[in-house]
RNA sequence: GGGUGGAUAGCUCAGUUGGAAGAGCAUCGCCCUUACAAGGCGAGGGUCGGGGGUUCGAGCCCCUCUCCACCCACCA
């Protein structure tokens, strides 16, 4: 506890010492008394690692929630990881392949033998990572989307949709992955703009008279065409609606029909109509009652349905023989290039195909109104607020949801089927049969299928919780304060939550969205690993060489094409690599950047200037012990306090409310601002100068240092509590030598009280004091950088004019002016004293002059003045001109009209003594 | 096609019911001053994207245009 503190602040000695420290303590978990405050923590995938949109998510929650420990409320963050069924199953496979074997050569149950070995072992790594953040998560209840307790939650919901008829399984047309072998949502599906091209192929009229050209970006599709449409009232097909052509390469008839869907300026303004292979063509084939032809295999290979020279062709290949063949035919009118919106898998990036196949949805309709209500009537409030229209246009026009995934890791379907396909719902085959009184002759086979893994991330806040049980902690915890999240999962996680949480608990599943930006880079581009941009959260903490970043950015790259640049701009942008600036500084410079949910470009400057803020802080408490070594600390004699004790103290008020209010409106930007400004631009900046005159031998009175060590270490005591919940492990560290020196006791500093700002130590005539001087102290500094006079060299100064307050001001603080300016002397001049030449400032009707004779440059301070001159006669100008305008006299309030009189005034004063200050310039 | 956010100092961004434009970083001076050179003290730098309107008064409110980013949507 007595250790000195080390010169420099070295981040990396202290951080992981004092998570140990938290966590084997217990410290995280929730206190069981107090107000409740709970977060879910949104369950990263137990596939990733730590990444700056998880650093930055994660340190806004850890301060909220350490905010509000301090506080003294009932604290509970729930952490746990998501089972991730694609990502997860891709990753195992791949480790597979490597050793050439396949998921379906091992089996459905050794896989996942293999995915739960994977998990146990390799899972944890961003776990490990969140401690490194300093998240103040309650280990001890941390869950996985995949345990008992969550799968059991999973089967519960399904089992009773399904019971209440809003989970139903069919046969539509779905975003299939031919790679991946499975259904996608429509929120997996990404549309990119790609160069394609639009060909223009002839079919000819059945009855020869001669033929329509249809256009189409997907001409391998056209073997599933079961109709061509044009728009009704489109003059140059009408007389041919209701005709058929033959459909070219087939041997098949299809008819033209109307439809309005078609656009007639669009092509040819005939389209081909492929129902099974295009969402748009599926429903203009169930409004005409259009055969739904199926051309292609579960991976995008042409079926037995196409002719046979077609048959287990891929799709693109086929698409090129199709083209020839066609123009072979005389029948491909002509190619166009065009742009076009592609759909890709967000996971696999392979063409997205429309594929009918069985699938189980959710019926969304009923779930979807009152998770809109909740929203509407305020129960859940999105911060910033704008995201609420987003969140009600994507509710307001919501699709079914597909829930079932093609996919062995994940909850499996709870339906089994007897030989005649027959859906028993049920959370096992024994419970099934049970429940529907089932013969024991009848055998059941289990539906293959997964559920999609936001179904069981939809249950998140109360699964975790102990649902559907009635417990202790789901009653006390839920519904949950606030949920931190990017705008990019609001769809897929936020929307479903509020839904299946009102549905299953009757409750909201939290009561304030707070929705943050991206982390992109110092140019505001999307980090990621193909551009080669990728910041390492983890780096920042602990640095890292340039060689090994530039092997990090360059190693598995997608495109090697990209590598040189990369190369260059890493060298570039980092030619040492990184320096470890440690986690404190990597927290509060996402806090300085989480202004109002906008994205956030990381400059690695900034992490810079912050992790220097932690030195400061450092180096101020290391003068703190330094000035109090030796010396016992009484209770605080209030009488003895200097006007900077009541000041630096009142000052504290001030920025203690202005982090609350900031920590309460979730704007940490400002919390870390005012926070930052104190301790620097004031406590370090100039209550720790002004203590040294008084705390030097003979620099002021037994009782006055006594009470001036007092508010050296109460003030830092407080700072530390203050910054505690935006830089954990410094605050920690500090805390622990500081705090017993004024007898707070405590285990740690993240259950110590969080500072409130009290009303009775503000006093604002020891601010206006302390505000006085300083300018006048400043002024003296101008003076001196502007005359290039060195910092140590003592000189006179000479004040005049100014009011009684001045003089009386300068009585009281003369003995603290002299060291702190290193002046010579102060005099105060008489009206009628003559000013010898000087160098002038200003401070309201007060002049400060420093005499310059001999020292200076005299035209060069002529022409320092005469610049403000200038500015003085602009704003006397247009100060005049506002207050000769009767519409602003007589329109704007008294108290704005005062205010612009008395600048006016000072104004002109200023003027006049710059004026006077000129001549005697000139004339000395 | 619809929607959202943004444009303020060289860079990254604040600017809370409209009342004389701010911070950090960068730049330029002067200082190795016994807490801190990861520091101290000073200085320079902006017709707040363009245009119009409301108002005594606009970075802020209204209209319009330009550019950037993102989201949603079924143009083959």
């Amino acid at each position: 506890m007595t250790d000195a503190l080390d010169k420099t602040y070295d981040p990396s000695a202290i951080e992981t010492r004092w998570y140990e420290f938290w966590e084997s303590n217990g410290h995280f978990a929730p206190s069981g008394e107090g107000t409740p405050y709970s977060i879910m923590i949104p369950p990263p995938n137990v596939t990733g690692s730590l990444h700056m949109g998880h650093a930055f998510q994660d340190t806004i929650m850890d301060a909220l929630i350490r905010h509000r420990r301090m506080l003294g409320h009932d604290t509970l963050w729930q952490v746990g990881t998501d089972h991730a069924g694609i990502a997860t199953q891709m990753l195992v496979e791949r480790q597979l392949l490597a050793s050439d074997i396949s998921r379906h050569d091992l089996g459905r149950e050794r896989f996942l033998e293999k995915v739960w070995e994977w998990k146990n072992t390799s899972g944890g790594m961003i776990t490990e990572q969140l401690r490194r953040m300093g998240a103040s998560v309650d280990w001890s209840r941390e869950r996985f989307t995949m345990d008992d307790g969550c799968s059991r939650a999973v089967q519960e919901v399904f089992i009773r949709l399904f019971d209440q008829g809003l989970i139903y399984r069919g046969q539509r047309l779905v975003n299939w992955d031919p790679v991946l072998h499975t259904a996608i949502s429509d929120l997996e599906v990404v549309s990119e703009q790609e160069q394609g091209s639009l060909w223009h192929f002839r079919y000819p009229l059945s009855d020869s008279s001669g033929h329509l050209v249809v256009a189409t970006t997907r001409p391998e599709t056209m073997l599933g065409d079961t109709a061509v449409a044009v728009h009704p009232e489109d003059e140059r097909y009408s007389h041919l609606i209701g005709k058929t052509v033959a459909l070219p390469l087939t041997d098949r008839e299809i008819p033209i029909i109307a439809d309005s869907y078609v656009d007639p300026e669009f092509g040819t303004g005939c389209v081909k109509i492929t129902p099974a292979h295009d969402f748009n063509d599926y429903a203009m084939g169930e409004r005409h009652c259009l055969p739904m032809i199926n051309i292609f295999t579960k991976d995008a290979k042409l079926n037995d349905v196409v002719p046979e020279t077609y048959r287990g062709m891929d799709r693109f290949d086929a698409r090129e023989k199709i083209i020839i063949d066609l123009e072979a035919l005389n029948l491909l009118e002509k190619i166009d290039p065009h742009t076009l919106k592609v759909p890709r898998g967000d996971r696999s990036g392979v063409v997205i195909e429309p594929l009918l196949t069985d699938q189980w949805f959710v019926a969304v309709e009923t779930l979807s109104k009152p998770a809109i209500e909740a929203v509407e009537n305020g129960s859940i409030r999105f911060v910033p607020k704008q995201w609420e229209n987003t969140y009600y246009a994507w509710m307001r026009d919501l699709k079914d949801w597909c829930i079932s995934r093609q996919l062995w890791w994940g909850h499996r379907i709870p339906a089994f089927y007897d030989d005649a396909g027959t859906i028993y719902v049920a959370e096992s085959e024994e419970a099934a049969r049970k429940k529907y009184s089932l013969a024991p002759d009848i055998s059941l086979t289990q539906d293959e299928d997964v559920l999609d893994t936001w179904f069981s991330s939809a249950l998140w806040t109360f699964s975790t919780l102990g649902w559907p049980d009635d417990t202790d902690t789901l009653k006390r915890y839920h519904p949950t304060s606030v949920l931190v999240t990017g705008f990019d999962i609001i769809f897929f996680w936020v929307a479903r939550m509020i839904m299946m949480t009102l549905k299953f608990t009757g409750e909201v599943p939290f009561k304030t969205v707070y929705v943050h930006g991206l982390v992109r880079d110092a140019e505001g581009q999307k980090m990621s690993k193909s551009k080669g941009n990728v910041l390492d959260p983890i780096d920042l903490i602990d640095g890292i060489s340039l060689e090994d970043l530039l092997e990090k950015r360059t190693g598995t790259l997608m495109q090697p094409q990209m590598r040189e640049k990369i190369i260059n701009t890493t060298k570039r942008q980092f030619p040492d690599g990184l320096q470890s600036y440690g986690t404190d500084a990597l927290r509060f410079t996402f806090c300085s950047l989480a202004s109002t949910g906008r994205d956030i470009n990381f400059d690695v400057g900034r992490i810079e200037g912050y992790r220097n803020f932690c030195n400061k802080l450092w180096n101020a408490t290391r003068f703190v012990m330094m000035k109090i070594d030796g010396h016992t600390l009484d209770e605080l004699d209030t009488t003895h306090m200097t006007v900077f004790d009541r000041w630096i103290r009142s000052s504290l008020q001030a920025t203690e409310s202005k982090v609350a209010q900031a920590i309460e409106s979730y704007r940490l930007d400002l919390a870390s601002q005012a926070i930052y400004e104190f301790v620097w631009n004031e406590y370090c900046d100039w209550y720790l100068e002004l203590t040294k005159p008084i705390l030097a031998d003979g620099g002021a009175s037994k009782e006055t240092q006594a009470a001036t060590r007092r508010t050296l270490v109460g003030v830092l005591e407080t700072i530390l509590r203050l910054a505690h919940p935006l830089i954990p492990y410094i605050t920690e560290e500090l805390w622990q030598q500081v705090a017993p020196l004024i007898g707070r006791g405590g285990d740690t500093v993240s259950k110590a009280p969080y500072p409130i700002s009290d009303a009775s130590e503000v006093d604002t005539l020891a601010e206006a004091d302390v505000e006085w001087m300083k300018s006048v102290i400043v002024a003296v500094r101008t003076i001196r950088g502007e005359l290039n006079l060195s910092p140590g060299k003592e000189i006179p100064m000479m004040l005049a004019g100014g009011t009684s307050g001045d003089r009386d001001r300068l009585a009281r603080l003369e003995s603290l002016i002299v060291p702190l300016a290193k002046l010579s002397e102060i005099r105060f001049q008489d009206v009628n004293d003559p000013i010898p030449a000087s160098s002038t400032q200003l401070i309201g009707q007060l002049e400060v002059h420093v005499p310059i004779a001999g020292l200076i440059d005299v035209e060069a301070e002529v022409t320092r003045l005469e610049k403000q001159v200038k500015k003085l006669e602009g704003d006397i100008r247009g100060l005049d001109g506002k207050l000769n305008n009767p519409g602003f006299t007589n329109k704007a309030p008294a108290d704005v009209v005062e205010r612009e009189r008395g600048r006016l005034a000072e104004a002109e004063a200023q003027l006049a003594k710059i004026t006077v200050a000129i001549h005697e310039l000139r004339r000395g």
